[in-house]
RNA sequence: GGAGAGGUGGCCGAGUCAGGUUGAAGGCGCUUCCCUGCUAAGGAAGUAACUGUCGUAAGGCGGUUCGUGGGUUCAAAUCCCACCCUCUCCGCCA
């Protein structure tokens, strides 16, 4: 959630929301209704002190006077009841906009869209295409059975099967252990969450439609475990000696991929459930910069000890999402498509998203609002995209990375 | 799934079944000071959060909050309704 005040006060916070695609008419639209909600707010409270003197002094009256006063209190609360109706409009004016307008873009993040982000730097070969693309191969080894998951599922549903299984172990453990090293606390969430959760995680109701309801129990199954690591600290107030926080949750993930038809629909590139190794930070302001870097140093080293060719881009300020004041995207060369596709990705969201959960750090003179940055350590799934495009055999056989190794027991697998 | 008990400040815990100076007794913890070779013990004072507004500031004046949301009332921690959560017992179960 935006920070009104700022939004008021300081300009460059106003321009910073605006390049991530704000309408200007709208944040003019917000100030005024908050400027009129603040203006309605003072005149209910001071309505409210008349009101609460007048009830006190009932207490304290005369039995024989009591009989007057509660009759002109009664007065007062009927006016009250109307300046508090008018205040309620107000309110819902402003509540109306204002989790609609995205955290402003840090200053380091360029301007424009899609095409327009900032090339970090970019490692490794980027080989041709190899005999099978990743569909292919995951039918040719046995690993990945979409037809059938498709019988039982629906599209976008595969069945993972044989080695493939152990590889996703390995990931998991692999990247597990050089997160417990790395200070974060691991952690399985619940993967079921209530509506409340969503929308103090900042998914509802922008992605309402990407994620699945289980009605019967009004719950929502999480499309990334980002949405519970945030609530482990919700409406908590941090010890600043305490900070960082550093959280590595593994959950299976769930989507829905609403308007996605026809995209990606070779493989288990895009898939309606995947498991994911999530990487969640609740920092001071005055860290919170230097553990975005951190974020983005162990998704390449996971990267790099995969052995796999990639590029970090600095994601423009229109294709960042809500609540990302930055975000890098790690992007892998999927040689069978010849060009570099998002596997990694990490944001800061400084306080946009501990404004809403009402996570707050002490300080010598009160508090503060958190700041917490979340990034991908392995989306396990795609990551065996990639690993089986380029650790494919000229004869089928497939090459266990090394890292991985001692993980799974495997080193080649042949067919 | 059935039956009970309960959710109060950083923590413990009164107050709720006679609604009114109770934002909340008492204790613990914490902060400052006094005493004291040091420490312990002892003594004194202070100690909720959020928010509006005024002020350069210290701070002042208000509002809201006793699980959450509604309701009754001039007035609600206290009464009513719904929901959430925790605990105990029974049943069921990986």
């Amino acid at each position: 959630m935006i920070d009104l005040r700022r939004l008021r006060d300081d300009e460059a916070y106003r321009a910073g929301a605006i390049r991530k695609g704000a309408d200007p008419a709208d944040i003019e639209k917000l100030l005024t209704a908050d400027e009129s909600r603040r203006t309605t707010l003072t005149e209910v409270e001071a309505m409210r002190a008349e009101a609460n003197a007048a009830s006190k002094a009932i207490g304290q009256a005369d039995p024989d006077e009591r009989e007057a006063k509660i009759a002109a209190a009664g007065e007062l609360k009927a006016r009250l009841g109307e300046v508090e109706a008018a205040l309620q409009t107000t309110q819902a004016a402003v509540d109306e906009i204002v989790l609609g307008v995205p955290n402003p873009a840090h200053d380091s993040v360029p301007d424009g869209d899609e095409e327009d982000f900032e090339l970090i730097t970019a490692v490794g070969d980027t080989p041709p295409a190899p005999p099978m693309d990743h569909a292919d191969y995951g039918e040719h080894m046995g690993w990945v059975d979409a037809e059938r998951g498709a019988d039982v599922s629906g599209s976008r549903f595969a069945y993972l099967r044989g080695e493939a299984v152990l590889l996703e172990f390995a990931l998991v453990q692999f990247t597990m252990q050089k997160l417990v090293g790395r200070g974060f606390t691991p952690v399985i969430p619940p993967v079921l969450v209530r509506e409340q959760m969503m929308v103090d995680a900042g998914f509802f109701p922008t992605d309402r439609n990407q994620v699945y309801d289980v009605t019967a129990d009004e719950l929502h199954l999480v499309g990334t475990s980002e949405v519970p690591l945030a609530g482990l600290h919700r409406g908590d107030r941090l010890d600043g000696d305490a900070l960082p926080l550093r959280y590595a949750g593994f959950s299976t993930c769930f989507r829905r991929e609403a308007g996605t038809y026809g995209k990606d629909t070779r493989g288990i590139f895009r898939v309606h459930q995947f498991d994911k190794v999530e990487m969640f930070i609740w920092s001071t302001p005055e860290q919170s910069w230097a553990e975005h870097e951190l974020l983005l140093e162990i998704e390449r080293e996971i990267l790099d000890d995969l052995g796999l060719p990639y590029r970090v881009i600095n994601v423009a300020a229109g294709d960042l999402g809500a609540p990302a004041a930055k975000k890098y995207d790690c992007e892998v060369w999927l040689p069978s498509e010849g060009t570099y596709r998002e596997l990694t990705s990490c944001s800061n969201y400084l306080d946009y998203s501990a404004r809403r959960l009402g996570t707050r750090i002490k300080t010598d003179d009160g508090s503060a609002f958190a700041h917490t940055l979340n990034g991908t350590a392995c989306a396990v799934g795609r990551t065996l995209v990639f690993l089986m495009e380029h650790y494919q055999q000229p004869d089928g056989s497939f090459v266990v990375p090394e890292v991985l190794r001692p993980f799974c027991g495997l080193d080649t697998i042949a067919r």
